[in-house]
DNA sequence: TACCAGGACGTGC
DNA sequence: GCACGTCATGGT
């Protein structure tokens, strides 16, 4: 089944580029979106933006295609910031997924201290051995694994994968929330959630935020990494110390925007606008 | 070779 | 509470 959208608030290119996002690949005249168990083929002619994929619903909240990116452009661009302003009009088409959470703990877990295209390969080597093989009208595929086949699989197939020291806070936290679930941090607000995250084994400030703002659309989250610290001294001019420090100045400053002015900005000054 | 990448943990103070 | 060393791995 196919769902359109107008190209200029849904890029596909810019969405799934942002570093929101690590299970996409290049296919055809778009790119092949995997999350959780589910794929989707999206592409786009310029006007146009599709998606086609047996769930539909799924894909449409998780491209977050009810909302009004105009609006989300016209605000960024309102605080008259440079970078920001120049960010958000040349990336009118990158939208906050709406992601898998229990995805986004192992994903980002995996993420620290790493770069993009590693934590890729890592995360496709993962899913290769421990998810569970699924057909599709684009070709075979692996599911993200479940928190139990995660749990249960010996620690060195995530160092084999290429986890390095993350291994043990791979296996500590699926064997957590293979026990515990994670139902009771759905009804959380943003700052409980936030510090029950950071109870989990890998998960500190930065990773905690991004699980936040992606797996649930805490929109008061500025996750501050090394990108983030770069915009922060040179574009902000700011002198504070830490990052916890930095992200609590962003969001007090940019409130229940920051997830979106937050991905702006990373992306923006990763391309180098 | 040393430094960097969507940092967090353990220890010492 | 804060500062600091350490933790794999691949790319530049």
């Amino acid at each position: 089944m196919k769902i359109d959208f107008d190209s200029t608030y849904f890029n596909p290119t810019h969405t799934l580029d942002c570093g929101q996002v690590f299970r996409f690949s290049p296919y055809k005249d778009g790119y092949l979106v995997n999350s959780a168990d589910k794929i989707a083929y999206v592409y786009s002619d310029g006007v146009k933006t599709v998606i086609d994929s047996d769930e539909p619903d799924y894909f449409y909240n998780y491209f977050d295609l009810e909302r009004d990116y105009s609006e989300i452009v016209n605000m960024a661009s309102a605080f008259d910031i440079p970078l920001l302003t120049k960010s958000a009009n040349a990336c009118k088409g990158l939208r906050i997924l709406n992601q898998n959470r229990e995805e986004m703990i192992y994903s980002f877990i995996i993420s620290q201290n790493n770069n993009i295209p590693r934590i890729k390969g890592i995360i496709s080597r993962i899913c290769e051995r421990l998810g569970e093989k699924r057909s599709s009208p684009f070709g075979d595929y692996f599911a993200f694994p479940s928190s139990s086949a995660l749990a249960d699989a010996d620690i060195s197939v995530f160092t084999s994968a290429g986890a390095g020291y993350r291994d043990a806070y791979l296996k500590e936290t699926s064997q957590r929330i293979c026990a515990e679930g994670i139902a009771h941090l759905e009804a959380l607000g943003s700052k409980e959630l936030r510090e029950k995250l950071l109870s989990y084994k890998g998960i500190g400030p930065k990773v905690a935020d991004c699980v936040a703002l992606f797996g649930f659309r805490k929109m008061d989250s500025f996750p501050v990494d090394t990108w983030i610290e770069k915009v922060y001294v040179e574009d902000f001019k700011g002198t504070l110390k830490g990052r916890e420090k930095i992200a609590k100045y962003l969001t007090d400053t940019f409130g229940e925007n920051s997830g979106y002015v937050q991905q702006y900005l990373f992306y923006g000054k990763r391309l180098n606008l």
